[in-house]
RNA sequence: UGUCCCGUGGUGUAAUUGGCAACACGUCUGAUUCUGGAUCAGAAGAGUUCAGGUUCGAGACCUGACGGGACAACCA
């Protein structure tokens, strides 16, 4: 019996990751004296997105939970894309999901004394060489995957001479292009990346932390791993595409360490997600040509952007949690993402009622003037949320949606001569309406209320199968919504064969409602506040909202099985 | 034509390291509901790319095919 118990926590136990496995292995194995490091190391290049979020956790969540520690590491090794702009951002972004790297806070620049002098070290060890030749050149020794590259001229030029060109090439003797440092690795390797790579070119143009110190700077290849090393990285987790450049790294880290350490590079999969795409240029793109407002733009699945769109840094962990780490490029159904920010909201969010597109509902037997403070509840899901009183009088209005001339097969809401509820209210019953003639639209609907059944009341017994949300109309509040879709229309815009990933953009991504209806206590929101609007979906006040004029950002839609049955 | 990685319901992941495939999302029923939300109960859906082999026994191991991905920036 107890072990049935037993088994069935083991079963609800969340299955670990195999990078998990494997960090529990070395610690177990007593590696690195039981310690855990790990990195997080972007390029400030670009703000960060959902995918960096999918590394951010899994660098600090297994540093967390292993007892160890997680530097944020800013790859700086490329002075013309880089940009403090960005650092600020990544800086927020991370704490905004709710990691820290206290004062850990490392920048690949740190460590440029430090590789130069092991470049030196190469050289003189015969294993790094200065090459004359132009990019073209070069490139066309390499030769193919399929097909062996050929030896640089410059291959086997002596140790001395070398130094004394690597040394003018810093000084800034040289033009840029002019001159590289190659690693003499081995030109017929099957692997490309071990095909003399090149690991240090000239470039002129000032370094936002270095200014003009340096005229060299370090490729990517030659500058990561011994990074992870220089810092006492344990565990260096990076995406799939890096696979290939273990053994480079490796190879570096050979001719550097003095002991059995060394940084144990694991690779997992990317995160990819339906209808978006993550490729940090396309998304500059997109921002540079004004297809979007900016990287915050809540079609964007950057983290500014989805923050504003109204998703919650619990929502994203939770999402990552969910999708795992594997070794299989997959592609992630945006519906798991939306189903965490859900799951997430229906908690924490408060109900309001909010007419996205109004119709005036007149109770013709209601007396005029009159007001009513209704009390609803701000969340079913917990009562400590409490209760607000809203106001309700003669006229309100209610959703267009929500009435219709001609019921359908099972519409349980207005038309004539149907009952429904007013959520918190009354119960209506529509006696009639006002068509305008020219456009056939409905302008207004003639309802009577049956005083005996205000809600909490017990006087009626009677039911209605639909019940509306409303706002009343002599004190509603403006607002505009705006109401967002997937960005793209294609699953997977970034593997089509489309020659032009523009042309795969959703034309109706962006729908912006004004004269929309909000109850009244929702006119002292503030950006970012989260909010339901019943029966609608969940909405976050927009950082131009204010309070003479809200606008509001539509997060995700609730379920909606009537739309559904409707398709 | 090369090297490396990978191949489990529609999607994403599991399977205590060899013991007759589990979970989540999605889909579909039904119950319930003053949100057509949430909740609850249930259903359909894979025999693990294929073919051999090892084994009493394979999704796991071996071999080979097939399929997908990565790699040829003075980007990261």
């Amino acid at each position: 019996m107890n072990d049935e118990i037993l088994k069935e926590k083991e079963e609800l136990k969340p299955s670990i990751s195999f990078i998990e496995q494997f960090i529990i292995e070395d610690l177990k194995a007593g590696k690195n004296e039981g310690k855990i490091i790990t990195r997080f190391p972007p390029e400030p290049n670009g703000y960060l997105h959902i995918g960096h979020a999918k590394a951010i956790c899994l660098d600090f969540g297994m540093a967390q939970k292993h007892g160890g520690k997680c530097n944020l590491r800013f790859d700086d090794t490329n002075p013309v894309k880089e940009d403090v702009e960005y650092i600020d951002s990544i800086k927020e972004d991370i704490h905004w999901l709710g990691f820290d790297w206290e004062d850990r806070e490392y920048y690949a620049s740190d460590y440029f004394g430090n590789l130069y002098n092991f470049a030196i070290e190469l050289i003189q060890k015969g294993l790094a060489y200065v090459d004359d030749q132009p990019a073209d050149l070069i490139s066309s020794q390499k030769g193919t995957p399929s097909q062996p590259g050929i030896e640089s001229p410059f291959r086997d030029r002596m140790a001395d001479l070398n130094i004394e060109l690597f040394g003018r090439m810093n000084k800034g003797e040289f033009e840029e292009g002019s001159h590289v440092l190659r690693a003499k690795v081995d030109m017929n390797s099957p692997n490309m990346h071990m095909r003399d790579p090149i690991i240090y070119r000239i470039i002129k143009s000032p370094h936002h932390r270095t200014g003009s110190k340096w005229n060299v700077y370090p490729m990517y290849d030659f500058a990561h791993g011994q990074s992870d090393y220089f810092e006492g990285v344990t565990h260096s987790l990076c995406t799939l595409e890096f696979e290939v450049h273990r053994p480079l790294y490796d190879w570096f880290i050979d001719h550097l360490k003095t002991d059995d350490y060394r940084p144990r590079q694991i690779e997992f999969n990317r995160l990819n997600l339906t209808y978006t795409m993550m490729s940090k240029r396309k998304l500059l793109e997109l921002v540079q040509e004004g297809k979007v407002s900016g990287w915050d733009d809540p079609r964007m699945p950057t983290l500014c952007g989805l923050r504003r769109r109204g998703y919650t840094p619990e929502s994203i962990k939770r999402f990552v949690d969910l999708i795992g780490y594997t070794k299989v490029e997959a592609i992630n159904d945006v519906s798991l993402l939306e189903h965490a920010i859900r799951e997430d909201l229906n908690i924490r969010s408060p109900r309001v009622f909010g007419v996205l597109n109004p119709l005036k509902v007149i109770i013709t037997n209601y007396e005029e003037g009159k007001v009513e403070n209704v009390e609803l509840i701000n969340n079913p899901e917990d009562e400590k949320m409490g209760k607000r009183l809203v106001p309700f009088c003669r006229e309100v209005y209610i959703e267009q949606d929500d009435f219709l001339e001609i019921p359908l097969h099972k519409f349980f809401r207005l038309a004539p001569g149907m009952e429904v509820r007013l959520k918190g209210a009354y119960i209506i019953k529509c006696e009639g309406f006002k068509k305008n003639e020219s456009t056939g639209a409905v302008e207004e609907v003639y309802c009577t209320y049956d005083p005996d059944t205000r809600s909490g009341g017990n006087i009626s017994e009677k039911k209605v199968k639909g019940t509306l949300h409303w706002v009343s109309a002599r004190h509603a509040v403006d607002a505009e919504v705006r109401l967002y879709d997937r960005l793209f229309n294609h699953e997977d815009p970034a593997g089509s064969k489309c020659d032009d990933y523009r042309t795969l953009l959703n034309p109706d991504s962006l729908k912006v409602l004004t004269g929309c209806k909000v109850e009244p206590s929702l006119g002292s929101a503030k950006p970012l506040d989260k909010f339901q609007f019943q029966r609608l979906g969940y909405f976050c006040v927009d950082y131009d909202s204010k309070p003479a004029k809200l606008v509001f950002n539509r997060t995700v839609q609730l379920k909606d099985t009537w739309a559904k049955l409707n398709k």
